[in-house]
DNA sequence: TAGATTGTTAATCGATTAACAATC
DNA sequence: TAGATTGTTAATCGATTAACAATC
């Protein structure tokens, strides 16, 4: 068996080829060239045969890749044929953003339950969720077999939202506090920071020699 | 003069150790050693050492380095020492998430205009700021010399809106719409997809052989 | 067969890491 | 001087790209 390691970055492409594929799809078109591919995501048609050969040979040659077919096996590969269930911790703005936000139901993640530890917030309705206080936290993820949750409370309280997540048994934490979480080895973790993509911008506009 | 490239994995990094400086900072700590830096953010001291050589000497041998010096060089580094001026296209949830995010004002970016085409939004506070028709968006860009866009509007919408920011002057766009952008390329761009970050979560827990 | 495009190899390029000389 | 930690080199590792044989 082979266990080749698959770069992120091929991972990340994936993602986007599979977006750009359903664009295609609604446009009726039946094939398409690893070069259409890459020029509709911003790369080169090298990567994009290099990517999907990691898991497969998908195409026809001398005639490309049938869209709905590739579509298919992208979808197999990031294991999105499947629904995923989804909590958020911390509703302030991001979490309110992120309930409210419809790319994730597009890609099979299905939002079923929203936390706060602010009294003052339970209760209220959000895209058709009733803000939850934390206590009920641990029966929904057992409940409804959540394995994804996002963190979006403040930086101090996440390791201990994080440890609850765990103790209830999710998967993987989606945590978009600024702080480095400490969890078990079987726990998936992604961080993500909104304010660095705004200093990646704006070191490259200093490191510009043109203008 | 040298023109090394510097990989963007290391500025995401800078900035990583910059925001831990501002922990330590915090705590009084004088000096620190690149070893627990590294342990702060969780990679290797020798990418620590690494990454600041590209830029300069900012330690001392057999010592360490000042915290506060350090985040100095760092700051300078990124440009964060000055003020951004920010604008926000799109104020659905996202935008207003955005809006409210207290991370950027943190970093000097200093949030100036936000806008919609959508009248109804027109005219609603957020924040302190007020929504402005997409008509206005030139002129406040130029007064008030802003230099990043961001765009939250639908993906449809997006190319038109850079379009705009493009022809009002701004320097950079950081993209929250899940389409491919084309800018002159003096305008630097920084697209974010916030469901892929589920995605490559979903594949690592698929790819696990361990559970 | 001629034309086209994939899948794959091999070469290139770049980033990470280990190790150590420099130096406090 | 002995101990410690940086700055830097060289070795390793991994990812990207070009090129082409395979094949429709």
């Amino acid at each position: 068996m082979k266990t080749l390691k698959i770069p992120e970055a091929t991972i990340i492409r994936l993602s986007m080829y599979s977006r750009y594929l359903s664009q295609v799809e609604e446009r009726g078109v039946e094939m398409i060239s690893s070069g259409e591919i890459a020029e509709g995501v911003g790369v080169s048609p090298a990567h994009v045969r290099k990517d999907l050969a990691y898991f497969g040979e998908f195409g026809t040659r001398g005639v490309g890749y049938n869209v709905g077919e590739l579509q298919s096996h992208i979808l197999n590969i990031l294991r999105l044929n499947r629904e995923w269930r989804v909590v958020i911790v911390g509703i302030g703005y991001l979490g309110s953003a992120l309930t409210m936000y419809r790319g994730f139901r597009e890609r099979g993640f299905d939002i079923v339950g929203i936390f706060d530890a602010d009294a003052a917030k339970v209760g209220r309705e959000l895209s058709g969720l009733t803000v939850r206080p934390l206590e009920e936290l641990e029966s929904i993820i057992r409940e409804k077999q959540v394995g994804i949750g996002i963190i979006t409370v403040p930086a101090t309280e996440a390791q201990q939202v994080a440890d609850k997540l765990v103790a209830a048994g999710v998967s993987a934490i989606l945590n978009f506090a600024p702080c480095v979480l400490t969890l078990p080895p079987h726990v998936e973790l992604r961080n993500v920071d909104l304010s660095v993509n705004l200093e990646v911008l704006t070191f490259n506009l200093g490191s510009r020699r043109k203008f």
